[in-house]
DNA sequence: GTCTATACGTGGATAGAC
DNA sequence: GTCTATCCACGTATAGAC
């Protein structure tokens, strides 16, 4: 205790300011774009004490996106519950993360894996070995089937959040998450266990 | 190896060449990332004459993508064969574009709208303009239902384009374009014109 | 028309003072 | 721990020589 008065202690937690920062600043910009020198004006702190805390600019990145959600606990209770309505299911978890302060650091990693090569590659093998691989082992498919229809599911996914995120194109940029998953539930359901060829 | 081929009148089309390679570096970087100094390595011509030929890198962007389609022209014979099979016939119109080497433009213009606003807006406003309100502009819908009709259909297309060319999540990114077709048409057609309540 | 040279800005990274 | 000062690389853009 002992801190209400007197003096500023110097700083309380420089170090989760820079990170909040700069999760912000990836997430609004992507990788490249987003520059140290703004993140520390926007953390209130010099530039060089980002260096000082993190190492390269790099290092910062993968800080802040460091997953910060495990999809191996999430997804079970997604899928457990059986394959009927497991289309809504999945939409619902989805948008509850991704309109959730979390989502800014998958926003980072979508908007960096755009242009730039390692982070699209740090992006699609975390979709296709942590996610998709999950949603579809399980599912009572030809084997053969499993990787397009996690790569459809990916294809829906993706598209929303282009839509709501980044294009932000209404209504999608401004529906109430329920609204949405009634409307895009299905497509993902059928996806996963539907029929594909008609 | 010598570079002979004879003969060198100066350069048959020294612009045609810059458009070129800036429309590549553009589609694979996005405006910010792609330079001026490496379209003109790429085109094999002095930096300075991209901008004698086309003034500043903004200008040179918009000579780029400016749109070599037209949805006005495109759109009415998808349309026109009744609502039947909608679906299908717009994704397989879409990506015989976007498989084309005119989709560059896009993908240039997609990569771009990331991670830059003004060329998101661009995006945004030839999207909805363009195209969505004319692919459910006669449609025989709920008039009150057409904006979020038209929002998801460009997320399911959006989300073909991220998986197919930009993250490349396969099998998406490398199947055949009729087999997509035959998987992502239905969910465009339920879109269109079917049920979104349930 | 084409290229050289350069002005001017931004951004990552580091050394060293306090 | 925090900040000042600085180095260096790169990118846009322009002026002007050939």
């Amino acid at each position: 205790m002992a801190r209400r008065t007197g003096r500023r202690p110097g700083r309380p937690d420089t170090r989760a300011a820079i990170l909040a920062a700069a999760r912000a600043a990836f997430a609004e910009r992507g990788f490249d774009a987003a520059s140290i020198r703004t993140i520390a004006t926007a953390a209130a702190v010099d530039p060089a004490l980002v260096h000082h805390y993190f190492g390269t600019k790099e290092e910062l990145f993968r800080a802040t996106v460091a997953i910060p959600i495990d999809p191996a606990e999430l997804l079970p209770a997604v899928l457990a519950a059986g394959p009927d309505g497991v289309g809504e299911r999945l939409v619902r978890t989805f948008l509850t993360i991704w309109d959730s302060p979390v989502g800014t650091a998958g926003l980072a990693l979508l908007r960096s894996a755009v242009n730039n090569e390692w982070t699209a590659r740090l992006l699609r093998e975390f979709l296709v070995t942590q996610v998709l691989r999950r949603v579809v082992e399980h599912l009572d498919v030809d084997p053969a089937e499993r990787a397009l229809r996690g790569a459809l599911v990916a294809s829906q996914l993706a598209g929303l959040i282009m839509t709501r995120y980044v294009i932000r194109i209404d209504p999608i940029a401004t529906a109430d998450p329920e609204h949405l998953v009634t409307a895009i539930g299905p497509t993902v359901q059928r996806y996963l266990t539907g029929d594909l060829t008609g």
